[in-house]
DNA sequence: GGTTAAGCACACAGGGCGGTGTACTTAGCA
DNA sequence: TGCTAAGTACACCGCCCTGTGTGCTTAACC
């Protein structure tokens, strides 16, 4: 007689809660911020039981940790594994993707967490430089003289970028991009 | 008898309630953030009660927005006014201040307060635009090509810089001042 | 010296948040 | 069919935070 919905798998709704959190925090952490975000929507959200949720996750640190670790990179890593463009115009095109996203959510939690000893905070300093070291290896496949120079360059710029985006309330990457441009173009010899 | 200390004006301590809470929220809403700073260690820091402070601020909201309008940008604009320095000197000297300063209050304001509407974002956006324009200024002083366009860029360098300091915890102005060095150079015919 | 504005001390309301306790229900599997 | 793991519903605790009410003290100025 339940009236829950089933899903894919033929499950009760109640299956796959962690995945379902994890989901929630996704949206809403961005959306909201993480600290204007109580467990309590947070939860009902992914329709779970708050008792479940922290069954899954012993505190809420625990719970942000994660979703900064489990960040879907894909935006980003889907530039960097583009066979149809040249590596000078995979570097540029990295600076088209985010601006869909309002701010980079570890820049957001690195201000909202506001503790280096953070796990988090770990986890956000892994991801900018898992990026930058993606740019530079882009870089000296195009290259580069200095290849970790420009790597660490060009993320600066998208930090820039969004930073800028988000207090400005003003699309940013353009004009990173044309930074970005003036610096590949510098750094290359050939062109 | 009372043993209040005095201060240079002679006036009892209680004097100047106002200037005091602005101070300590200079001090606290950098170090600890907004929202991880409450009224009542505000009012202890700056030796104020808390009933004055709701006296002379209706909220705290109203007291973040005057911590933000009145923010000392004279870090800032002391480098603008030094008039031993070349123009091409001032732009790259911009990059020497910030690195003590942990992140621009603004960035963090915009993300703390995660409003957009909030009369603290209007600050935000005010002063982003006043640093932009100054080094745009500098920028046409130096006889760049395009004044405008290398102030928002440098502008951005500035940004990106302290938000890559926040979450890397380590100094990325050089890096930023590099990016200037290269732009400005570009910008300037004759160099 | 008396008036007035500024400030103080302190308690407390009201609400949100993180987190827990308890008792119940369901799905899967042997 | 009966056991177990996963999930649910919901009340509840303690803490901290913003903001207020009340009565008292002091400095400054005429």
């Amino acid at each position: 007689m339940t009236e829950l919905e089933k899903g894919p798998t033929g499950r009760r709704r109640g299956r796959g809660a962690r995945e379902r959190i994890l989901g929630a925090s996704q949206q809403l952490f961005r959306e909201q911020g993480i600290n204007r975000t109580g467990m309590d929507q947070l939860c009902a959200a992914a329709e779970v039981s708050k008792r479940t949720a922290y069954q899954h996750f012993t505190s809420k640190d625990e719970l942000v940790a994660e979703y900064l670790r489990r960040f879907d990179p894909t935006v980003l890593s889907g530039v960097f594994d583009r066979t149809d463009l040249t590596p000078r115009e995979r570097l540029l095109a990295a600076f088209d993707i985010p601006a869909t996203t309002p701010l980079c959510p570890y820049i957001a939690a690195a201000v909202e967490l506001h503790d280096p000893q953070h796990p988090a905070s770990q986890y956000a300093r892994d991801y900018k430089k898992a990026v930058a070291a993606r740019l530079a290896d882009t870089a000296r496949e195009a290259g580069a003289d200095d290849p970790e120079q420009l790597g660490e360059q060009l993320a600066l710029l998208i930090d820039g970028a969004a930073a800028r985006t988000r207090v400005l309330d003003a699309d940013a990457f353009p004009t990173a991009a044309a930074i970005a441009a003036v610096l590949i173009d510098n750094a290359i010899p050939a062109g």
